[in-house]
DNA sequence: TGTTTTGCTACATTATTTATAGCAAAGCTA
DNA sequence: TAGCTTTGCTATAAATAATGTAGCAAAACA
């Protein structure tokens, strides 16, 4: 699939709203995955093929070019690392972490 | 795929971490896309299929019945609404639309 | 120079999504 | 109450995406 580009049709909206385009390249699998992982810190490619426990490498390779082209990510010496936006991104879903603690409750 | 239950392996986690267990469940095609649109009120089935533009009725009846499952959604006779939880959830999200915004402007 | 580690790519298999057709049930409408 | 329309799907086949496994070239290390 092609990166969701804000402006250019995307999933869910033929006129790419940005959060249109958002919801599309977030909603690939491990896409939050992989910008939770590394909010902790920047990681290798084989670290982060830990982190996702069953992240094949092809789609996290996949996964990661996305991200870069979105500039969410960039390579840095240590490894794959959030941008400022990235960051950003990260404390926008953050939230959810605790929220998903009372919505399982849900489950028993 | 299985809905990803808390507490039970989810893509991301083996032991079902509840935030992994929604990052599954939202980083399905459209699964953002449904909660987004249903914010603004109930929907029938048709009109769902209208606003994301390009989805089989097939992902959709699987997306739906999984947001049900998960206590996001559930079908009232206006239509599939948002319960209290999917409410949380979209409140959580919202933000994304402004963020979003700023984030296209790198793609010009 | 030999050994590891890393960041992938190749390839075949399986899973998911799409696209299209269409049908049964419910809700009008005359 | 006999049609006509709308709705909420299901069926099926084709296209696309993700997985699992093997393995290789380059860089780092010993």
């Amino acid at each position: 699939m092609a990166l969701p580009i804000p402006g250019k049709p995307v999933r869910g909206s033929k006129s790419g709203a940005p959060v249109m385009a958002l919801l599309d390249l977030l909603g690939r699998s491990w896409a939050m995955g992989i910008v939770w992982h590394l909010y902790k810190g920047p990681s290798t490619f084989r670290r982060l093929q830990e982190y996702c426990e069953t992240i094949s490498p092809t789609t996290l390779n996949k996964r990661l070019k996305e991200l870069r082209d979105s500039h969410l990510i960039v390579r840095t010496v240590e490894g794959y690392a959030l941008t400022q936006h990235g960051k950003e991104l990260y404390e926008l879903i953050e939230p959810l972490g605790n929220w998903a603690k009372g919505w399982a409750k849900n489950f028993k």
